[in-house]
Order: structure tokens, then sequence, then C-alpha cells
DNA sequence: CCGGATCCTCTGCGATACTG
DNA sequence: CAGTATCGCAGAGGATCCGG
């Protein structure tokens, strides 16, 4: 796998910390806008840099949208998936799915209330 | 997403560096058990501490299973994928389709010749 | 409220050498 | 050949402060 493979770069990305939280944060619920402050609560220890950074990211690689009132102070930001992160959801569902096929042990996810992933 | 969750569980490992690589590498052909240095010449860079920790982890994870042939000198180790591991494959193949399905850059994978690949 | 700038910590990983 | 032991570093990520 080199440089150009598209596994590599995906995953390179996808695999950072707190990325995937942050695409099922926006997942939840039927894809409505959410605040920054909102996201950040619901991601708890994440810090302000660490959610910018990733969002930005997200952003440019397509994943999600970003809209700022301007009208308001102090301003609101929000965020929202795309088509192509909407999509990205399936990937992170058949890791769900693999892993409740194979794996026995995760209490959390087996009992169908593992709050963060509504999946 | 708690400690508990699947999602988590399975990322926190799957997206080690070198991972991925070596489930791909034990999936090419048909499923024959490969040598530790064969795969170690395959990972181009990987040093031997590496894909020993990564191997063993795979193996603790059940993704695949070794075997060691004690009637040769030198010793010769070798590794397989189990159904589980190849029950894996498919959500890297995935994320190959999802990539070249929203990314226009990947020129590689795209002309269908990513030999590391091979999904 | 959003998020950039700085500084710092910590650990994943690499390089190298060595052994049964 | 198939690993293990030791050392060291780069860079990811945390803590904190600041500014629009």
């Amino acid at each position: 796998m080199n440089k150009n493979c598209s596994v590599y770069k995906t995953a390179s990305f996808i695999c950072k910390k707190w990325t995937m939280l942050i695409l099922l944060e926006l997942y939840r619920g039927k894809g409505e806008w959410k605040r920054y402050s909102h996201i950040k609560t619901k991601l708890n220890g994440i810090t302000p840099k660490m959610l910018s950074a990733r969002l930005k990211e997200l952003k440019g690689e397509g994943m999600i949208k970003k809209r700022v009132d301007v009208n308001t102070f102090p301003i609101r930001s929000e965020y929202c998936l795309t088509k192509t992160g909407k999509d990205f959801i399936k990937i992170i569902k058949s890791i769900k799915e693999w892993t409740l096929k194979w794996k026995t042990k995760n209490t959390d996810c087996e009992k169908n209330d593992c709050e963060m992933c509504e999946l």
C-alpha cells in the first residue's frame, strides 16, 4: 500500500482520535445542524483546539459542511454531515456489525443501548 | 462512545500502523499460510519488533492464526487469516469503494493496479 | 462563543543489536 | 529464522491563554 492507495488515504485521517466520534455525533438525530459548543459538550473531554482541527479536516475532506450565523453575538458555528459524510456512516455500521458478530464481550453495544453510536 | 463501544474497541486496534497492511498481505492469494519473513519482506520497512507486536495483537483478537514448524531448523512460523479476519476484509473493501466513489484524486487505486490492496 | 497560538507531555514507533 | 531488549525521538494530542 502506497501513499496514493485509497484505503491508506482514507484510513489515515478517519483513524485520528475523535474523528469517528464527531461523525457519529453529527449523525445522531436526523442530520440537523449542530453547534460547535453542542458537539464539544457531547464529546466529553475534547479540547477546543482538537475539535476545531478535526472539524476543519473533515470539512476539507468534504464529509461535513459548516455555516456561521453572523447576525448573533457571540457568533454561532454549526456543522452538518454532507452526503459524502452520511455515506461513510455505513462503514462505521459495518464495523459495529462485524464486532458484534465475532466478538462477544462488548457488553454495551450488545444491549443495544450504546447511546453514542445510535447505529 | 465509551470504552465498551464496539466501534471504539475495534477501531482502536485496527487503526494502528501496519495492522491493515498485515491483514491485506495475508489476504493476498487464496489464504495460504505465510511466513514471518515473507510478510516482513512484503511490508517493506516494518521492523521485526513492530511485526511481532502486530501479529501478536491480531492473534489475540482472533483475526489470524499461527503455526510453528518445529521439525525444521531454523524454526518456521506461519500465519493465516481466520474466518473472523477474512470477514474483516469486506470492511476494508468498503473503505476502498467509498473512497473511489467520493474522492477522485486517487490515481493508483482508480487504475485498478493498486497491487497492495488486491481488493 | 468560536477557535487560533503556545507550550508541554507522553507514547507509538523506529533503529539497532542481540539470542534461542 | 523468528523474534526480544534497549534506547531515543518525532509528532500527536492535552492544558492553558488569548483574541475577534
